[in-house]
DNA sequence: GCAAACCTTGACGTTCACGTAAACTGCGGC
DNA sequence: GCCGCAGTTTACGTGAACGTCAAGGTTTGC
């Protein structure tokens, strides 16, 4: 879409960690299990990232934090990604419509996986927000009670 | 609603480990760090568990596994829940209409804050599970694409 | 051209959530 | 009364996800 790395400013660690909220250390360390491609560097040997880094590391972090998936579960679905772009790949290449439609299905798979699974964890968020809805209802039910019939009791309210 | 605890059979902790998935250790690891009440024993000194308390260490193990959250997450959840309770004691002895919305305000801050930590998780999964819907649908319309059209081609289907 | 600030790679320490082994006790069957 | 299995506590081990310190090399401002 635009220039391929046209005047990226190319952060080092210290404002990457700046800009994203995680430490240095831990930034290292995903790189370090595979979670951030090996990052370019600078002559001396420092790591340099770029703007798609930054955004990347923000997402794992998403991932993590709001999401509350671990790295291994991140991991996995970044795997997936990839495996799934190699599988464009394929799909691109070949010619056979069968073919063609056996790499849709395994596409299909992983993806279908992947679904699966958060969408357990979503249910499961979903039961707790409902039933912490009821009870704010509740308790916004009972301080309406209180707040207008404060004066006429309850048996008033019933003529 | 039912009996105390009428014929309760009282099961051991390797049938509630059978029965939960957890293993023995967990059990009593989560008893050590409090997420179970101490557990009632026999006079030999066994653990000895109620359908209820299985039923609290299945809703801890999915709020573990399905919803992602921490020992200390879940910790603070039923933390707060027990909290709730005890204000609820408080709303029903008092009798002065003002003190009681005040608890009453207490409670709704409580349950507000579990609330929005959990819909900020699931925000985070409801824009991950979007992504992978998206995507299944275009592999499921390039696969409907390769289905009816092999024969005639693309520039056939215009006619 | 040099000090201060920043970076690098080890390497060891730490907390969480258990696993595992050791040594001892409770209990049903013979 | 003893065997064996299931249970108990105590205690050390482990993998994940980093924190932290040490000994160096790199960049940058003046």
């Amino acid at each position: 879409m635009s220039l391929p790395a046209a005047r990226d400013p190319l952060l080092r660690i210290e404002a990457v960690a700046q800009r994203t909220g995680l430490t240095k250390r831990t930034i290292r360390y995903y790189e370090e299990i595979g979670l951030l491609a090996p990052s370019c560097r600078s002559d001396g040997g420092f790591r340099l990232f770029s703007e798609a880094d930054v955004a990347h590391l923000e997402r794992i972090n998403a991932l993590k934090v709001s999401a509350g998936l671990t790295l291994a579960e991140i991991h996995e679905l970044l795997e997936a990604e990839s495996v799934r772009e190699r599988i464009r790949e394929r799909f691109r290449a070949s010619h056979d419509p069968g073919e063609k439609r056996a790499i849709l299905a395994e596409s299909r798979g992983v993806l279908t996986r992947q679904l699966a699974l958060i969408e357990r964890k979503r249910l499961a968020l979903d039961g707790l927000i409902a039933g912490y809805r009821e009870r704010l209802e509740r308790v916004a039910h009972l301080d309406a009670e209180l707040a207008e019939g404060p004066a006429r009791k309850r048996q008033g309210a019933l003529s």
